[in-house]
DNA sequence: GTCTATGTTTGCGG
DNA sequence: TCCGCAAACATAGA
């Protein structure tokens, strides 16, 4: 399930695949559900003749720019993904949107659980306006963190997992970020030092860095795993030193890895490399 | 068959 | 502001 590294690989491949440039033909909508806004029919007669002229990212969004001028994003949530399909070929099950391209392809939002979603907006920020920073921008300095983890009381944790906070990060890259600062989800943000924030600053575009460059984690292979276009699987899976390793020890000292929920979520730490935050 | 967990987000009540 | 819970769904594994 897509975070950051995850969405960007799938824009990359789409760009790879010379999705920008072809134009749409038309779309057709099979779960109407997946439409977020406008509604299906209105969607699919704004999008027919225009073209998809560039692909990018905010946060968890993928972003179609189109023209004339018009912005189609898509939120994978939690198994949304992207076929490319000739034409002819017969739907699968999952398939709930079908763009056919001019060039004789299809662009098919193929999604098990059905959270997905898509928009259509004038601008993206219509859509995107709510979230954080960019963690990999160059805007988002760690004294930029520091101040923003002051203002807060909350758990580390989930208040890394508010996309309002930060854009991007979600269950793995969260723990791995925490283990790799030596810090416990449960501490409270604003206990954290000058040097403990800028440690954590480090460690999230660290662990970004290197989920990026295995192009995504896939962690098993069944329908619920990360997979980019055309079913690619990501490599990012035995670089991970503590998500979903439970048991295992862990790879700076050796002690088992725990794991525990923290705001609902299950979570994976090191009980020596992140000790309890004194209360 | 049954129960639980799942990498996301939103909305509600307190 | 913050927290816990439920819901949106389908599937895999125990």
């Amino acid at each position: 399930m897509p975070e950051l590294p995850e969405v960007q690989t799938v824009v990359d491949d789409l760009i790879a695949a010379g999705v920008p440039g072809a134009g749409i033909a038309d779309a057709r909508v099979f779960w109407p559900k997946t439409i977020a806004d406008p509604n299906p029919a209105a969607f699919s007669r704004q999008l027919r003749k225009r073209t998809i002229t560039a692909i990018s990212r905010r946060g968890k969004y993928i972003i179609f720019h189109l023209q004339p001028e018009l912005k189609l994003l898509f939120h994978l949530r939690m198994t949304g993904r992207f076929v490319l399909a000739r034409a002819g070929t017969h739907r699968t099950r999952h398939d709930h949107l079908i763009i056919r391209l001019d060039d004789g392809r299809q662009l098919r939002f193929h999604d098990t659980r059905k959270f997905g979603r898509a928009y259509l907006a004038p601008t993206h920020q219509t859509v995107t306006g709510h979230l954080g920073p960019e963690p990999l921008s160059d805007g988002f300095t760690a004294k930029k963190l520091a101040a923003r983890l002051a203002a807060r009381k909350r758990q580390l944790k989930p208040l890394l997992l508010d996309q309002t906070f930060i854009a991007g990060l979600g269950n793995i890259y969260v723990d791995e970020a925490l283990w790799e600062s030596h810090l416990h989800p449960l501490r409270s943000a604003h206990t954290l030092t000058n040097q403990q924030a800028a440690k954590l600053h480090r460690a999230i575009r660290k662990v970004l860095k290197q989920g990026l460059k295995n192009a995504g984690t896939t962690l098993g292979s069944g329908q619920a795993n990360f997979y980019s276009l055309e079913r690619r699987t990501g490599r990012n899976h035995s670089f991970l030193k503590v998500f979903r390793r439970t048991g295992q020890p862990c790879p700076s000292c050796a002690n088992p890895i725990e794991r525990l929920v923290v705001g609902q979520r299950s979570t994976h730490i090191c009980p020596h490399c992140q000790p309890i935050p004194k209360q």
